[in-house]
DNA sequence: AGGTCCCGCCATATT
DNA sequence: AATATGGCGGGACCT
């Protein structure tokens, strides 16, 4: 009922004060408070005058002027109750949310979020402090928010942002002062755009914050400063999530990255577009409009083509199919976001008009028919343009047909982006002070390697990518937050320990997403790739950290070719033939040392849970995978490579870039970055730059210790590690070789035939890049069943396949991927790749593991995999890998089993594996399948159906 | 009159 | 069950 009163209203609606929202009775609505919400209600009138004044100042704020709404006063009040509760923080809203505050996202558990208003019950709601506090956030948020840009960081950006918006923001402001007198003023409506709305949002962080500071954003804390109800900033949160902005680390919280990944984002997005062949769509769209103008009276084709246009657009399907079945998600304002920007991206002209753009996502979403539709979208499509404009990345033109004009829009923001690029640089056009943060930060990372920051980026990236499923779920441990990045501190031994942790907690989360499965991979699921889903897109935008890792490894197992034993110079690895297992080791300490591992050390203060970092190299995997279909067609690899290249101190949270291309699982972010990575993204994205080499082997670890257990036995005789309880920060650092390096792998079946070995230490021959440019993976062991592999022929080889070369079909290619990446975790060493990953017998525990994910997984891999590879290669062959975690793969196909490690390598694995070449081929192809079949079912039964279709 | 898009109900997803 | 998210679209504002 009332619900939706609720709290929300407080703010602001109101804002409209009476008058405006006039239109509506609105307020009345709510009246029923039911619940908590309706406590604010109850509150009662906030005073209204005091409201009144409050906007005036304001401005914005709309404060709920309206008497009407008493709700909304109340709301208010509620607001700013917590406000004030909350927030000690800041008092008044502007403070510095960011950053400072931010802090980090430490910690914050902030948590705070979860304040309700509700209780608020205070019905004193508006003390007079409170009031005040109101008035003066309200009073100049603007202006606040400009200072706070400019002191931000940046000047340059900010003086930038505010040139570009001028606008809005100017607007306010100058309303404002207008406006002086309140009321009267009400604000118009405009001043109550969204766009500026996210122009003030966008104000009180730093368009690139340092890595080290994570900003910690609370929805009700830039609510009530904004002075606006929580579901507008959910409308500019998920547009800026799309674009890995944010993302979401808890509930009530996302995490501010700024715009050091957005040209990996971006880059994936047009790499995704191309894909999805949006240009072709796009053109064909307009031919059909012209046509159809002149002729005007047909229907317009749009419905009767879009059935017939479909083809086309299969791919289209992938996206928003999966989505559909998904859930709301799929239909996501994300990933409407994503989408339109990619339209952008692949448009010659730059230009995009809005009923072209709703067309294509109808058709997408298939909806497509009714006119409501249409107009539903188009309203969406405002949303989205409103923020993406305040960004700076497009603007409101207008292109004159025939018929008339029609609104549209034209990317201003960044098109290319080519390599490596320097992060900050960016798209954002405002910022002037890209350029600063560029240079140190590129320079740094140039100097840093690659590829870890790559991975580092990556595994940021990937937390906060998480699509929102994997997200929230992992944001349910909330907790997490905070890692930080102590991981560079933390030496090997940590790291090791974290590795550890994380594969245990990969895998206990590969378990549980088993159960919830939500990943967004369900979309995956086979082959297909959806990458079209729109989170998956998020996801694998991070991938670029992955496709790094991937690359090394792909290089080096390149080389060795399928199977055959050879050592690859700089590869460690080995095959051998028929063993059963592999265990992989790698040597900790070096990862350890070189990782850091901010991860790790994310993860130690992380609730175990989020160690579960180990999604993170799951995370990483899928993006990985995800890159390869993108990479497919496309040449993702630059992204990966290129983009990240510097940053690699950078903090991380710049770097978050993601990396690129593709999307990764939602889940694999989810988990990994969630938790791990989330924060990661914040705070270890830093470390992660820093850290050199970690091993992958988390998920391995985990795997191993898991449901291998065996195999990691031994390994972990090395070390304890293993657990679950990975906390234990195994100091090895150094010390401790965790693992020896090498790869195992029993014979046995699995491979059939063959298997691998690879050293772990590669790490340093990996070397150069290990450390620095692999971070993803340490693993420590991993253990393969054999029999994982022999559903793989050629494990290891992914390499073999050699990076570009196309997998042959039943290779794997992918297997390649393996690698997991484990962002985070990126040991040097070791990697291996086997493709298969651990599974092992033990599958029974692993069955949790989600096919889909895997699949996902797999698929990432499998795509990326190329893109890897060849940025491995490009890269150094020598690398070692990366990766290589093991991951398991589970092998889609045959079983859903298996995968034990990390969930997403597995994934990663055993898609690749499953599918065949071919299958990654076609982007297409799986995607429609997936499409179809994710479409319809829930993320379990993609799940489901995965399997089975994976197994197939 | 048509383009924009605010606002908040209410379905879903999470906790 | 209570909350958090966010889809959706009525209908108000602005050209």
């Amino acid at each position: 009922m009332s619900q939706g009163a609720r709290i929300e209203a407080w703010a602001p609606s109101a804002g409209s004060a009476a008058g405006s929202s006039a239109g509506r009775p609105p307020c009345h609505r709510r009246l029923p408070a039911p619940h908590g919400s309706e406590l604010l209600r109850g509150c009662g009138p906030e005073m209204e005058g005091g409201c009144l004044a409050l906007k005036d100042l304001s401005r914005a704020r709309p404060i709920r002027t309206s008497l009407a709404d008493e709700e909304g006063d109340n709301a208010q009040k509620e607001n700013i109750c917590d406000r004030s509760r909350i927030a000690p923080k800041t008092p008044l809203k502007n403070e510095p949310i960011d950053l400072s505050k931010q802090k980090g996202c430490t910690p914050e558990k902030n948590p705070i979020t979860p304040i309700k208003p509700v209780d608020r019950p205070l019905a004193d709601p508006w003390t007079p402090t409170s009031n005040l506090k109101m008035l003066v956030s309200a009073a100049s948020p603007d202006m606040r928010d400009r200072e706070k840009k400019k002191e931000l960081f940046r000047p340059i950006e900010n003086s930038e942002q505010n040139e570009a918006f001028p606008d809005s923001l100017q607007y306010d402001t100058v309303d404002d002062s207008t406006a002086d007198e309140f009321d009267k003023q009400r604000p118009s409506r405009k001043q109550k755009s969204l766009g500026l709305l996210c122009q003030k949002f966008l104000a009180r962080y730093p368009s690139y914050p340092l890595s080290t500071e994570k900003t910690t954003i609370s929805l009700d804390e830039v609510a009530s400063s904004l002075g606006v109800e929580r579901r507008r900033i959910y409308d500019i949160v998920n547009v800026l999530e799309s674009l890995h902005l944010v993302s979401r680390v808890a509930k009530n919280q996302y995490c501010w990255h700024g715009q050091h990944n957005l040209r990996q984002t971006l880059k994936s997005l047009q790499e995704i577009g191309l894909l999805q062949k949006y240009e072709e769509l796009m053109a064909y769209f307009q031919q059909k409009e012209q046509d159809l103008d002149y002729k005007f009276g047909e229907r317009k084709k749009e419905n009767v083509s879009d059935s017939q246009d479909r083809p086309l657009l299969d791919f289209s399907e992938t996206d928003c199919p999966s989505a559909s079945a998904n859930s709301r998600k799929d239909k996501s304002l994300r990933i409407m976001s994503q989408k339109f920007v990619m339209l952008f991206l692949v448009s010659k002209t730059k230009i995009v008009t809005l009923d072209i753009a709703a067309k294509i996502l109808i058709e997408e979403s298939q909806d497509a028919a009714d006119h409501s539709k249409f107009k539903t979208k188009v309203r969406r499509l405002y949303d989205i343009a409103n923020v993406l404009t305040s960004l700076g990345l497009i603007k409101k033109v207008h292109v004159t047909e025939e018929r008339g004009r029609k609104p549209a829009f034209k990317w201003i923001g960044p098109m290319e982006f080519s390599g490596k690029s320097d992060e900050p640089r960016m798209d954002i056009p405002t910022s002037a002070a890209l350029p600063e943060m560029k240079r140190g930060v590129c320079t740094q990372h140039q100097t840093c390697t690659n590829g870890k920051q790559r991975l580092a980026r990556h595994a940021s990236f990937n937390a906060s990518q998480p699509s929102e499923g994997i997200k929230r779920k992992v944001s349910s441990e909330p907790s997490s937050p905070h890692r930080e990045r102590q991981a560079c501190t933390v030496g090997s031994d940590e790291y090791c320990s974290k590795m550890i942790n994380l594969a245990a907690v990969c895998r206990q989360k590969m378990e549980e997403d088993t159960r919830d499965s939500d990943y967004s991979l369900n979309s995956l699921p086979h082959e297909v790739f959806p990458v079209a889903q729109s989170d998956m897109l998020h996801l694998s935008l991070p991938n670029g950290t992955n496709g790094q890792v991937l690359q090394p490894s792909i290089s080096t197992v390149s080389k060795t070719e399928n199977g055959k034993p050879a050592v690859l110079p700089n590869q460690p690895f080995v095959c051998f033939p028929s063993s059963s297992l592999f265990m992989l080791y790698g040597n900790l300490q070096e990862s350890l040392s070189k990782e850091n591992f901010p991860i790790a050390g994310e993860k130690d203060n992380r609730s175990p849970e989020e160690q579960a970092s180990p999604l993170n190299p799951q995370a990483a995997v899928s993006s990985v995978t995800c890159h390869k279909r993108s990479s497919q067609k496309l040449a993702l690899p630059s992204m990966l490579v290129g983009n990240e290249e510097p940053a690699a101190k950078k903090p991380a949270t710049e770097q978050s870039d993601a990396p690129i291309s593709l999307v990764l699982p939602k889940k694999s972010f989810e988990s990994a970055e969630g938790e791990s990575l989330l924060d990661g993204s914040c705070a270890s994205t830093l470390h992660i730059g820093a850290f050199h080499l970690d091993l992958g082997t988390p998920a391995a670890d985990k795997s191993a210790e898991k449901d291998i257990a065996e195999p990691l036995d031994s390994l972990e005789q090395e070390e304890p590690l293993r657990n679950k309880d990975f906390q234990e920060p195994l100091q090895e650092n150094g010390k401790q070789p965790f693992l020896p390096q090498y790869l195992y792998l029993q014979p046995g079946a699995g491979l059939s035939g063959f298997n691998f070995l690879f050293s772990a230490n590669q790490t340093h021959s990996a070397t150069g890049l290990s450390p620095s440019q692999l971070p993803s993976l340490s693993i420590p062991c991993v253990v393969v069943p054999s029999t994982a592999f022999a559903p793989f022929p050629l494990i290891c080889s992914p390499a073999i396949t050699s990076p570009l070369s196309p997998v042959p079909p039943g290779s794997f290619p992918n297997a390649a991927s393996m690698s997991f990446n484990m962002p985070g975790l990126a040991s040097t060493a070791p990697i291996f790749i086997g493709t298969t990953a651990m599974v092992t017998p033990k599958t029974s525990q692993l069955p949790s593991v989600d096919p889909q994910q895997l699949a996902h997984s797999a698929d990432f891999a499998v795509h990326l995999s190329p893109v890897l590879r060849r940025s491995c290669s490009t890269a150094e062959p020598d690398s070692p890998v990366c990766m290589g975690h093991p991951v398991t793969l589970r092998k889609l196909q045959q079983q859903s089993s298996i995968p034990l490690t990390p969930k997403s390598i597995r994934s990663t694995h055993n898609e690749a594996f499953f599918k065949t070449p071919g299958s990654l081929g076609d982007p297409v192809t799986w995607k429609k399948t997936e499409g179809n079949q994710t479409r319809n079912s829930s993320s379990v039964q993609r799940r489901l159906e995965i399997d089975s279709n994976g197994t197939d």
